[in-house]
DNA sequence: ATTATCTATAGATCTATAGATAATGC
DNA sequence: ATTATCTATAGATCTATAGATAATGC
């Protein structure tokens, strides 16, 4: 009788029809990923999660062992990935500094303004998961892949030695780019914001490449 | 009788006498930032707040209309401050730019490695906050006053012009510091973690400044 | 009389479970 | 028989209010 998101009335109890029936378990988990992303994971009710995908609140029991579970399905699908960072795969050309960081920059914009991957940066901007364990070994793990190219590149002559250690080198080329993903490439964010902040991330890496190779790329 | 965090018996009925009168409103605001910080706004209860401070849930509701009245409080207090931003005083050295924005995240970190300042990093990093208008427009307040440093920069030649846009290298110069304070000055680091994060911010300046100042500043 | 606390409780959630119901696939 | 849904409900919170109680300050 009541109308709900799924655009009909209220199932009748007893399994729906073939014709029916969908992909329970991944809809769930698809309307949990924009809840927790909008309201957190304490202010996001397994009744709203089954609402949203217009089923009763029982039906999630079926699917996950508590709450707790569909927050953590969530995550294991949608989450920060620990494997396949940074590398580009295996060299198109990392003994060219410049274009080779921009590469990495325009790669790494691409897969963070997928709608996906800013509702997870949402989500994790509540509930704390930007400070978990998980995402600080992500990112440190991201860091150090870099500092190991400022590291080849230095022992190549390509960065003046005096600049600073390789780890000073990877923040200072990958914090603004962080930064702006933190803070723009968010599910909140307009179309307009996040073309702001890709053209910004762009801006910064052309400028540091200008800062630290200097003309040596654009001349010799 | 039930032994409590104020450290004795739970209070009788009645006013209590002036001797055990303490400032309340206070002593709740300062829980709400620890239990809001740690769990979230909807992750705290109004009756979690109270029990921190030794008190009754209902004494709340003489010092807020309710729950959501508390969260305004706490930012009011503890929240980003709108004015007074960046700009280090009038001017110890603002026309040598390399000692300048030494000071200037000097200053910053100062402010920022103060456990109030951390509780409040830890909050704005659940609740969503980290992407609210009000946090957006502080930071974009900040980086204003530092694009016009190196906007003046520039006109002085003490910034090669070919470099990049003002804004673009304020990013560059801004955005580890911010990653960094983000992602490291909040309430749950450990020392450690926060020592490792100042000094990362403080090489990531001596890099920038020998990347974009040259020797200009070490030998001229 | 006013202020700052308490106790008790109403009413609204919220999580999770038990048990019914109807379609499916063997 | 199994699977995927429903209805109904228990029990635990949670927010907020009403009304009692005792110290304070005039």
């Amino acid at each position: 009788m009541t109308v709900d998101q799924r655009g009909g009335a209220r199932r009748r109890p007893g399994r729906p029809p073939r014709s029916e029936a969908g992909d329970t378990k991944a809809l769930l988990q698809n309307a949990a990923l924009r809840l927790f992303a909008r309201h957190g994971f304490a202010g996001t009710s397994i009744r709203a999660i089954a609402q949203e995908v217009g089923l009763s609140e029982s039906v999630i029991y079926a699917h996950f062992a508590n709450k707790q579970a569909v927050f953590e399905a969530v995550l294991a699908e949608f989450g920060p990935r620990t494997h396949d960072r940074g590398e580009l795969g295996p060299g198109p050309a990392a003994d060219d500094p410049a274009p080779y960081l921009l590469a990495l920059a325009r790669t790494a914009l691409e897969e963070w303004d997928r709608e996906e991957a800013r509702l997870l940066m949402s989500l994790m901007a509540r509930d704390g998961l930007l400070h978990s364990a998980a995402l600080q070994e992500a990112l440190s793990a991201m860091r150090h892949s870099v500092e190991a190219l400022f590291e080849r590149w230095i022992e190549a002559g390509r960065v003046r030695r005096d600049l600073g250690t390789p780890q000073s080198l990877a923040l200072s080329f990958t914090g603004p780019i962080g930064l702006t993903r933190i803070m723009c490439l968010h599910a909140e964010a307009t179309e307009d914001q996040r073309a702001a902040a890709r053209a910004d991330i762009l801006d910064h890496v052309a400028t540091f490449n200008r800062a630290v190779f200097g003309g040596a790329t654009a001349r010799s």
